[in-house]
DNA sequence: ACTAATATATAAACATACTATGTATAAACA
DNA sequence: TGTTTATACATAGTATGTTTATATATTAGT
């Protein structure tokens, strides 16, 4: 999908935290993720992500650490912070109303009673 | 909602289209139906609302004619294009991917192998 | 008269995404 | 062994769109 991004604009800090709070992960395999749940539709450019990383980090919502995975290779790992867990159980709810919203908005099924 | 305006970027002119699908208005009747609609979670800025508007002006999807309502009140009316027809039509699909993907990730049931 | 609601519009500041680019290691393959 | 592809992390500069603040004007209610 081109421009993808416009449209996820605003919810790539919580694509991230829905993310680690199954598992900690670390940024291409959170870019690979994205990409496979979509069907390849949506992308999260790698300037983005770790640009948003640096952001939750900043925000002490997610901290981080070096491992290595079973092969021997570096991998800079992200795990979510009880301050995360609170942020993206909060926005759980907005996501909600939003998606109520914009799907009647779209959908034109909405009723409104114009006066004048 | 705070910050809804960050999370609605990028649907803004497609909202703005669903409503001018389904009859001509003007921009505070339709910053008043995303109220109405949204239960007050979700806010069109003013000043985003009026710059979409001209947006998709320049972009041929709207037109505009001056007109009166009942009350003999001058309004600025905007009534959807063929192009602009066509540009909602396409962005209904990309909304039914856009969604699933969002609602797969933040309810976090998704499933995805991890090799290593 | 005064205040709130209705109505349109722009400038400056801010936030976040994208393109392009650079670096490095491991795996696959000829 | 040399080359290509995939994996992996990161930043600078640019583009785009939203927000805050501000300005202006009409109508309705008290």
């Amino acid at each position: 999908m081109t421009n993808s991004g416009e449209f996820i604009r605003g919810f790539t800090d919580y694509i991230i935290l829905s993310i680690l709070s199954k598992f900690d992960s670390y940024g291409y395999e959170m870019s690979k993720i994205i990409e496979y749940v979509s069907k390849s539709n949506i992308q999260l450019t790698e300037a983005t992500l770790y640009i948003a990383l640096k952001r939750l980090l900043n925000d002490e919502k997610i901290t981080t650490y070096s491992g290595k995975n079973k092969k021997g290779m570096s991998r800079r790992y992200y795990q979510i912070t009880p301050k995360g867990k609170k942020a993206i159980k909060e926005f759980r709810k907005d996501w909600v109303l939003i998606e109520n919203t914009l799907s009647s908005l779209f959908g034109g099924n909405f009723e409104y009673y114009r006066e004048s």
